[in-house]
DNA sequence: TGTATATTCAACCATCTAGTTGATAAGCCT
DNA sequence: AGGCTTATCAACTAGATGGTTGAATATACA
């Protein structure tokens, strides 16, 4: 995958804020306001957020009246997970995996 | 687990060279030479990618002669892709997983 | 002792980030 | 039309980030 989406990804992950936003988001969608409400934080810098998130990929927005409906884009969060299973060996103690996924690295679609 | 480990070890990923960097150190040890040597980057600059990755626990570094040998450490990359999972619902299809996945969720360790 | 190698520290700079306040835009409702 | 609500835009600020160059530290080796 596109080595600035996945920075994109995540650099939009890293921020407190915008992983509380998901998680929320995670539950259905939600409008600005609502996902401001329980934050303490102006309603511009929630929206700053937000886009943050869209221009990530990991959020898309509907047009509903006044109000712009957020929802949880799955994408970005599967190409981060496929990104972090590379380096699963190193942890869950099935090495049966440490050469296949060492072929891989080396196959050159290394540090995405 | 700690919000401020998660932010700083997606801090961490969201760079290209850390990402390369990691990448290299799956492969093994290296020091901190043989790590900048193929990035286009001065020394003094890797060597400040890698206290980043120090401090979010990404790797660790030992002390032999001159040189300081890095090598990965798995815990936060495990950890991000534990939190990561918490969205796998959104991609992977079985949605068998969705209810036991929003009771964790509402459980109150939701936006980590 | 003196030099070469490996690495870090310090100072500086440009750009990005996350927040603020105030103004603006868009859509409903009477 | 006018007012309310929802949300974004614009300008500004403080602090973080990612890079540089130059100096310093630490260890090996002749």
């Amino acid at each position: 995958m596109d080595t600035n989406q996945l920075s994109a990804t995540f650099a939009a992950l890293a921020d407190p804020t915008r992983r509380a936003i998901l998680a929320r988001l995670a539950e259905g969608e939600a409008t600005v306001n609502e996902l401001a409400d329980p934050l303490p934080l102006t309603l511009q810098a929630v929206s700053k957020h937000l886009k943050v998130l869209e221009q990530a990929g990991l959020i898309s927005r509907g047009r509903t009246a006044q109000w712009r409906p957020c929802r949880l884009e799955p994408v970005p969060l599967r190409e981060a997970t496929h990104w972090l299973e590379r380096y699963r060996q190193f942890w869950d103690g099935s090495f049966d995996r440490l050469s296949a996924h060492l072929q891989e690295i080396q196959k050159g679609n290394a540090h995405g």
